[in-house]
RNA sequence: GCUAGCGUAGCUCAAUCGGCAGAGCAGCUGAUUUGUAAUCAGCAGGUUGUGGGUUCAAGUCCCUCCGCUAGCUCCA
């Protein structure tokens, strides 16, 4: 007798041995032909595994309107896919086919390079097998069995796989669909029918098991979806993503230029663009001071010396630009970090437990020699700004510091406006022996930063264990790019390292008068100012908020009889303080706008025969136009005032 | 770095089978004097990323290099 509980409460009582399909089958046949896949106890099966002969479950089903039913039909998207594939091309070797983010992809082992060109074949036979409908069929067999099997298809990565990755498994299980088989934990939708609407998307290539110095496979992306309609509005919001790339808007709004003159990676700040990092750095500087930071300035370069001494040299030496050797023999690095600077700041002097917590702030430019085919924009580049600080204080003190600057990198975020990014808490992995420091102070560490980090309720918190960096934990600030690809902005570091022994031996004087190790953390809110602006970019798609924007307002003049009284509305604003520009092209005033609106600025001041003769303005907002006609002052505390709060507007 | 794709005017793109390199926007000049998202006309703009090859003829086909894009690997 087994009880099955479902989520509206409900019990159904079954004296023979059932699947979820079945279940579904006893409350409606509509529901039975619905059902792709089912949670049992939590986990998600497929709608034709046995449920247990006896006890209870808790079981969902799960139809098209889940979106665990959704991952499990694209997981058998990329099993139709492969078929497909392996149909059109000799000899394909399968690696892995997962579900990812909005689709799919399946690693291939072949000879004949895929293109895209090739896509519509594919999709072709796609479409073919999904008409056919076959269903999906789960084989369970030992594990020495299905190496045999494997070996039989010829299928030799899979062969390695169940003998390596698979070594502690006495069974495994296979699918099978019509003539194609292939190792899959599963669980798969009852049959190829279930996929509704597909594309493949893009083919790249990928290690085995990610190892670089493996073969490389090809790797075909796809997506799925359950109508042609979610795929359309899929494929439309990818495309309307793209509008918002850093890099097409950064050189439309003249932001910032990248030129293979200077060199792959380097950025080239515009005047506009300088105008937008130039506010951040005015507002990080101001939140350091209040914050009790101490601004440094250090030089980009120092001797290799001092980089053998942090290990920073020549451990990563591969990916920094190599020493500059002097004639007489000295060598200089270009600076992969700040911190070894801002060591050599703490060490100037003596230091006593009355100085620390030492805060020392500076926004610091760093160089590395990133693998080309890791650039991007601004977002990941060859030289950038670090809003950096080190903080080097005791070990009671880790845990308030931890927290300031977690708040103050919180702030940071919520100033302006990104609130959808998540906290990545990254400890060691016990079993590995990389660490630095002993494992006792890294228990201590990794539990006070945790517990800051929920007593603080950060959003979308998770511990990555094993991601931390060699040297201590960490805690990073991880946002999303117009690709939805994840990148690391904010990070606050824990390091045990480099104040040891081994390397900068760093001390302070404690109150028993004896000599004791400080700990140092180091923290960017911000990460790059190049990433970060990159970053801001794509959120605000350009629009930025008053106070960032390069050119905050434009006074367009109705014609060229009102320039005069135009340019001394635009005087007494810049006066004022605001980024005025003026517009007195020979132009209709609707043309005038245009150029405004697609500049992204974000007020205009329209002024024509009845502003002149009144004194006053027509304020355009960008946002919710025309706002009609104030006096010049009134328009210029409106501003300010919207400046002042660092307001983020958008559209009601 | 690896795999694949793409490089045509400042930008977005066109050029059939290998047959005279073109358009819109931006720019410049002139006319127009304009009331809330594009006034009209003219002019100028190119060693088709680089170097080589095939051909009577190459933007187009082949090779080299460079750059860019996506993914993989890496990211102190």
């Amino acid at each position: 007798m087994l009880k099955v509980k479902l989520p509206d409460a409900s019990v159904l009582e079954f004296s023979r041995r059932v699947r979820p399909v079945d279940v579904a089958s006893q409350i409606g046949p509509r529901l039975a032909r619905a059902t792709l896949a089912a949670e049992v106890d939590g986990t998600v099966v497929g709608a034709d595994s046995a449920l247990p002969e006896e006890g209870e479950v808790s079981l969902r089903l799960l139809t098209a309107k889940d979106p665990e039913a959704l991952a499990v039909m694209r997981h058998s998207a990329a099993h139709v896919m492969a078929r497909a594939v392996m149909r059109l091309f000799e000899g394909v070797q399968l690696a892995f086919g997962p579900t990812v983010d909005n689709g799919f992809y399946y690693d291939f082992l072949l000879d004949k390079p895929i293109s895209e060109a090739d896509f519509p074949k594919i999709e072709a036979e796609m479409a073919r097998i999904v008409q056919e409908d076959e269903p999906f069929e789960r084989i369970v067999e030992p594990r020495e069995k299905a190496i045999v099997l494997c070996a039989d298809l010829g299928q030799t990565l899979k062969v390695e796989h169940i003998r390596e990755g698979l070594a502690d498994q006495e069974t495994v299980s296979f699918y099978r669909q019509g003539e194609f088989i292939d190792l899959c934990r599963g669980p798969h939708v009852p049959s190829a029918g279930a996929i509704k609407a597909f594309k493949l998307l893009s083919v790249a290539g990928a290690y085995w098991k990610g190892d670089a110095s493996a073969q490389q496979l090809q790797r075909l992306y796809g997506t799925a979806w359950f109508s042609k309609q979610d795929l359309d509005d899929y494929l439309k919001r990818v495309e309307e993503a793209k509008r918002r790339d850093h890099r097409v808007l950064g050189k439309q709004l003249e932001l910032f230029t990248v030129d293979q003159a200077v060199g792959a990676g380097l950025i080239l700040w515009l005047p506009k663009g300088a105008v937008v990092r130039r506010e951040l750095e005015t507002f990080i500087y101001g939140e350091l001071i209040q914050r009790g930071y101490q601004p440094v300035y250090t030089p980009v370069i120092g001797r290799v010396q001092l980089y053998e001494t942090s290990g920073h040299y020549p451990y990563y030496a591969d990916s920094q630009f190599p020493p500059i050797e002097m004639q007489d023999g000295d060598r200089y690095l270009l600076r992969p970090m700040n911190c070894p600077h801002h060591i050599t700041v703490y060490k100037s002097k003596p230091r006593s437990y009355r100085d620390l917590p030492l805060r020392l702030a500076e926004l610091g430019l760093v160089h590395r020699f990133e693998q080309s085919g890791e650039l991007s924009g601004m977002i990941r580049v060859r030289g950038f700004t670090q809003d950096d600080a080190h903080i080097f204080c005791t070990d009671d003190q880790v845990a308030d510091e931890f927290r300031g600057c977690l708040d103050m990198t919180q702030f940071v975020l919520k100033t302006l406006g990104l609130d959808d990014y998540r906290v990545r808490l990254s400890f060691r992995d016990p079993s590995s022996s990389k660490y630095v420091g002993s494992p006792e102070t890294w228990d201590r560490a990794e539990a006070a930063l945790e517990a800051v980090c929920r007593e603080m309720s950060l959003p979308n918190l998770q511990v990555a264990q094993g991601e931390a960096a060699f040297y201590g934990p960490k805690a990073d600030f991880i946002v999303g790019d117009c690709l939805g690809r994840d990148w690391q902005l904010g990070t606050v570091q824990l390091d045990y390292n480099l104040p040891s022994e081994l390397r900068f031996a760093l001390e302070y004087i404690g109150p028993d008068n004896r000599p004791h190790r400080p700990v140092m953390i180091h923290r960017a809110p911000f990460g790059s100012l190049e990433r970060f602006v990159g970053m801001l970019i794509e959120h605000f798609a350009g629009a930025f908020p008053l106070w960032l924007a390069p050119e905050q307002v434009r006074v367009l003049a109705v014609s060229e009889k009102f320039e005069d009284y135009a340019r001394q509305v635009q005087g007494r604003l810049a006066e004022a303080g605001l980024r005025v520009s003026g517009d007195y092209r020979p132009e209709k005033i609707g043309a005038k706008i245009r150029s405004a609106q697609i500049e992204l600025v974000p007020y205009m001041l329209v002024i024509g025969g009845r502003e002149m003769e009144q004194g006053t303005v027509a304020v355009r907002d960008r946002i919710e136009g025309d706002l009609g006609a104030m006096g010049v002052e009134a328009a210029i505390e409106k501003l300010k005032q919207e400046i002042r709060t660092k307001a983020v507007r958008k559209k009601s």
